[in-house]
DNA sequence: TATGAATGAGTCTTCATTCAT
DNA sequence: AATGAATGAAGACTCATTCAT
């Protein structure tokens, strides 16, 4: 528990993130991690093999840091409107974080190999697809939502906020395009979206 | 015009176009074109002096090609409902369409360099933006549509369009997801979405 | 025929034989045939994609190279015994010649990877069986070897000469042992060994 | 004498040893008898700082366990004949044993380096020709071996013998050929080769 | 004695790019 | 226009070796 291997990897990883934050994961090259990481080569490869490594690793983080965040607040008889406000202005705020970090990355990541598309982002997507749903049909038996497809509201939510936010590393995107996006789903899920 | 290079160009961008769509743009190298092509080293670098150049031109190609799909139709009095449905229909097999080309390759050019975001996505954007509005307002003003808020309804399209695409190409997107996506901004837009 | 990159393929073999002779197989680098060569790195591996290539090329010329010395004397009705003492006095000179060239190599090689050894080491052995079995048959008819085991005798030649070949490069042998297993072949076979 | 470090440094001889027989000499790396003997980088160079090391103490342990097996025999009075077949049928066993062990590896070290070569395997030549020549001069005498060249018959033997065996790694030798070969010296030595 | 993290040198290998023909 | 040999730089990867603990 707590070797100093750890430790090291650790700072790897930070390092390495900065990096894959800023060129993508094609880009960066283990000769980069080492100078970043103030590490020599023999010593970066003492803990990682490639970049693929390193960038699985810290995926693997990010996923397991991930809770889900519905679940209690309905366990406490929370609103599903309050509750969808919040994640829904998380969400525009994600979205104009243009820099925010591993887009670029991740897709370059997992497009690259069949090898390493298999699961971690399918996971993923199911895994916010049972919250949503969820959260969706908590709202809908409180008929605080409209009673609307389930599915087909998650997916609108889920890919559009992709869809911006990987075209935002791309092109400069309206600033007002996260805010409406958000608007027309509450829209779509609220009787009197008197946003 | 006509002459014998134009044919080699456009030999050249046929065969990169299909590396770039199989393996991205960052990993398709002057080499792999060269044998892709049947040319020699020196052959390409007389019509390309790298895949960037390769790549901007095949993109312009495919923008230059692009034409106002809406315009026409509307000018001829078309039905905006008709109009929609064909063009959904058209989104929807493409968000199916997997191997479709060159997203990723798109993605990872764009992506790459600051020099190169420019505009041309961006240009891309907006006039299919002016196009869709006017398809949009159209509808509205005939009582077609819902009178809902353009720019957000484009934005909502636009952005789940391409999530989908992207993401397509990096796990096993459900089939149903295109269809329920398209079904929900039927129901946006039509009175009596019944679909 | 005869292209330009046929001349640096020779070349380099050329080269790489004097390094293989020097420092056996293993021991040569890629780096090394570079710089014997006089070629830069990227210009090597235009030709050869590793020192196992190119010492295989070069196995393959010596290989080819060797001719059925036997057959044409013994078409012309030539003494057996003239044809043994003269092959026998090569082997001798052989033997003595201790920087001989590629035995550490080629055992090196041949040792490194079952891959190789398969057929060609085989190959030259079974050629030289065939060649010295009709030398020897072709004497014990004429009564001018004495009717020995001929499977054996060869076998006995050959091996107590790689054997001999083989420490020479490891120890200083004595320069009398050549010669003496030589006369002692040579009593074997011939009935009056007055040698 | 006795201590752990001894332990250790045994230990660490088997393990190299199996390698070396694997590998042959030049392939095996600090690293490799470091994960063979279950030690730490430190750890093994705390016994040994290099391979050649390793190898050096394995070839001394080797030549100081062997011993004259002839003059006990020869001074019980025994039969010259009975140690021969002895001695040749221990001979011909070895030849057979193809993976037997360090032939590949003690020809790459000791060709690998002048510095190596000094005289071990020298020495270990000449111990054996002098049992040799004791045991072929005792035949002789008492009329039990043919009057032969003893330098030479023992040369023959013994190179003959290492040919096979260093032949035998690299390609698939008769099966026949030791007994061949065995028989043939045999013949020569043994007045009614009745054998 | 022993550990294992870290270093740094050496080699491999692949390309973008040039150039004589 | 086109060829393909050649260059040289960049990055990958592996070890021998050291050293703080």
């Amino acid at each position: 528990m707590g070797k100093k291997g750890d430790l090291t990897k650790r700072h790897i990883k930070e390092q390495a993130m900065t990096l894959f934050a800023e060129k993508g994961f094609k880009d960066v090259t283990m000769k980069d991690v080492c100078e970043a990481a103030g590490l020599s080569r023999g010593g970066l490869y003492l803990h990682y093999g490639s970049t693929g490594q390193i960038f699985a690793d810290i995926i693997d983080d990010l996923m397991n840091a991930q809770k889900d965040e519905f679940s209690e607040k309905i366990g406490q008889g929370a609103s599903a409107k309050e509750i969808l406000l919040q994640v829904l202005e998380r969400y525009k705020n994600e979205m104009m974080d243009t820099k925010g970090a591993l887009s670029v990355a991740i897709y370059e990541f997992f497009s690259a190999d069949d090898a390493k598309r298999d699961n971690a982002l399918l996971r993923q997507y199911l895994k916010s697809r049972s919250m949503w749903k969820q959260l969706l049909e908590y709202g809908i038996d409180r008929k605080e939502f409209n009673d609307v497809d389930v599915d087909a509201v998650f997916d609108l939510i889920v890919f559009s906020y992709q869809g911006v936010r990987m075209y935002g590393t791309l092109m400069a995107i309206d600033e007002q395009t996260p805010e409406r996006i958000i608007s027309l789903i509450k829209t779509i899920l609220l009787t009197n979206a008197e946003v």
